[in-house]
DNA sequence: AACAGACCCTGAGGGC
DNA sequence: TGCCCTCAGGGTCTGT
């Protein structure tokens, strides 16, 4: 499940592999994923278009074209491949064809989606770029934002913390490991954490993030030439889907918060 | 306005 | 062996 070292590990790959490669073709086998335009204009717009960047805002990636932009959300299961003359796999749902290779979203989901727009507007002023709050690298995104953004929110801190108008790029796995290193119950309202505890979120969302984007993020199986990447952390995982808590050996709780698998340790996380 | 729940979709896993 | 049921999950949409 990409979260946003996941996606930054898929950016980067994308970066190194795919730019000045010229769509000559595209393939769409499952229309649902374009979202914002027709299949036909999909296609249309992108055929002579040649890759020549690959940014990322939150869980969005944003490829830039000479004449657009192609803002991908992987959700689940999103996955991307760049393969040659490969037998194509069900779950192949996109597929831009270059002069030598292609490249196929693959999304067992199909949860995914895909946005196009032309260079000329600021995508990041529309949906669904403008739906996406502060990164916890950004400058900005401190104990002062939180408490702002927190201060009548009556949801649970973990409900509110995977809203991702109000941070980008934290999800089920990392939101679990940010909440256990800031020692703070997951059903805790978001008014009633205390500005201490919303600073120990800042530091342990940097914390956790940037060790997760060192290592390649948790497990994705993502890229190159049929090559599997696996990150390397979940390996380091303190609570989410572990049983036993690293800190004090109590049991690991698994409940439901705002519907979502939920782990925390009942004595360290009051 | 703010929040809860349904929904999208498929594969995995449990029960029988 | 195989069928049926339930569940997972990010983000959007609908209803309260």
């Amino acid at each position: 499940m990409p979260e946003l070292p996941e996606v930054e590990t898929v950016r980067r790959i994308l970066n190194k592999s795919i730019i000045g490669k010229k769509i000559l073709g595209i393939d769409i086998r499952y229309d649902k994923i374009i979202q914002n335009v027709s299949v036909e204009e999909f296609k249309k717009s992108l055929i002579n278009q040649t890759f020549i960047n690959v940014n990322r805002k939150g869980k969005y990636l944003i490829c830039e074209l000479n004449d657009y932009y192609l803002l991908v959300h992987l959700r689940m299961e999103g996955k991307f491949f760049l393969m040659h003359d490969e037998e194509l796999s069900k779950h192949d749902h996109i597929i831009f064809k270059f002069e030598d290779s292609n490249l196929r979203y693959n999304d067992t989901r199909k949860f995914g989606t895909m946005h196009l727009f032309k260079k000329d507007i600021d995508i990041y002023n529309v949906y669904p770029l403008n739906k996406v709050g502060l990164e916890p690298f950004d400058e900005k995104f401190t104990k002062e934002y939180l408490q702002e953004k927190f201060k009548n929110n009556t949801r649970p801190i973990k409900t509110a913390l995977l809203d991702q108008e109000i941070v980008a790029g934290l999800g089920n796995i990392y939101v679990d490991e940010v909440l256990f290193m800031s020692s703070i119950y997951p059903k805790t309202r978001a008014k009633d954490v205390n500005i201490e505890q919303l600073d120990k979120i800042v530091e342990s969302s940097r914390i956790v993030l940037n060790k997760a984007i060192n290592l390649g993020g948790t497990t994705i199986r993502s890229f190159q030439s049929s090559h599997d990447i696996t990150g390397r952390f979940q390996n380091e995982l303190l609570v989410h889907t572990k049983e036993i808590c690293p800190n004090c050996n109590s049991k690991i709780d698994k409940i439901k918060v705002g519907g979502r698998g939920t782990y925390y340790c009942p004595v360290c996380q009051k």
